[in-house]
DNA sequence: TGCCAGGGGTTCA
DNA sequence: TGAACCCCTGGC
């Protein structure tokens, strides 16, 4: 990985591979701000840095030269050739269209807890009210890490700063409405140490699944991002209501069921999946593809 | 102005 | 298999 470093600034080259806009409004994370200059603020692992693009070069202000090496190359997924990745998805037609897109989209390596809790509230939900609930869980609950740019960040509160507050308090904060009781009994199966999200991590993929799927609040889509999102598993390919119509739109030609379509991802996408998936998700939601039907 | 549908799914009958 | 679910915004 070449880089430089200097005032607290990282800059790399951008081998066409790397856009803020697309990494952060691809639909994987809810903890960025858009900034007036087109960068974007975000919180994850207790830090605040501040992405953009300066020309031919990725530049991460508000940062050190350590934390890049522990804590962002592996958030950015900056070791995995996405140009290779394209090339071996190349289609020669929708989701190449799609790929040309979303060209700078990175699969990010995100928090466990945080992404959990985060696409519970998800569900049945709109992104800019889950956007909300979660800062507001972290203003409230989490820990203060400092003012940047004006604003003040904190990180997303830990298992125990959750079970320790009632659910009508979370419904009532947060405005997450029905998954009060889902947030709550997850973060106390955790502080209590029943169940570990870590240890989770050297399960096979189908085993990852069922065990996140045994919590509240988590079914085949959430677990699927979960897995995709926190645990590396490229293979996965969440199906929501978007990549479905997109799906049978641009791949199908009909209306068809879940289970299909992740029939289907899996013989063309192969375990290239989870990628394919969100090239296709952000490519169909921001030209509003099959949404007319 | 006010009403009403519908949303990145999951759960419970 | 299908309705219900919190809340809130956008469309009429």
């Amino acid at each position: 990985m070449n880089y430089k470093y200097q005032n607290n600034k990282i800059i790399f080259k951008n081998n066409n591979d790397f856009n803020p806009e697309h990494v952060f409004e691809c639909g994987q994370a809810f903890r960025w701000r858009k900034e007036d200059d087109e960068s974007y603020t975000v919180v994850a692992f207790g830090r605040v840095i501040n992405v953009s693009l300066d020309k031919d070069n990725v530049v991460i202000k508000n940062t050190s030269e350590e934390d890049f090496n522990s804590i962002w190359i592996n958030y950015f997924d900056l070791n995995t050739d996405y140009n290779e990745i394209k090339n071996k998805l190349s289609d020669n037609g929708t989701l190449n269209k799609a790929m040309k897109f979303g060209y700078g989209i990175r699969i990010l390596n995100q928090e466990k807890f945080e992404t959990t809790i985060s696409f519970i509230i998800s569900a049945n939900n709109q992104i800019p009210r889950i956007k909300k609930s979660i800062e507001i869980l972290s203003e409230n609950y989490g820990k203060f890490i400092e003012n940047y740019n004006g604003v003040d960040y904190f990180s997303f509160p830990t298992p125990e700063d959750l079970a320790k507050i009632s659910v009508e308090e979370i419904r009532e904060v947060s405005r997450v409405g029905f998954r009060d009781k889902r947030i709550s009994e997850v973060s106390n199966l955790i502080s209590k140490k029943e169940f570990d999200l870590e240890v989770l991590k050297d399960y096979s993929s189908d085993n990852l699944k069922k065990e996140l799927m045994t919590l509240p609040g988590i079914g085949p889509k959430v677990a699927s991002c979960i897995m995709l999102f926190a645990y590396d598993r490229g293979e996965t390919f969440p199906i929501d209501v978007w990549i479905k119509r997109v799906m049978e739109e641009l791949y199908i030609g009909e209306e068809t069921n879940i289970k299909l379509i992740g029939k289907y991802a899996e013989d063309i996408f192969g375990d290239l999946a989870g990628y394919a998936q969100q090239y296709l998700f952000y490519y169909g939601r921001e030209n509003d593809i099959g949404k007319t039907k």
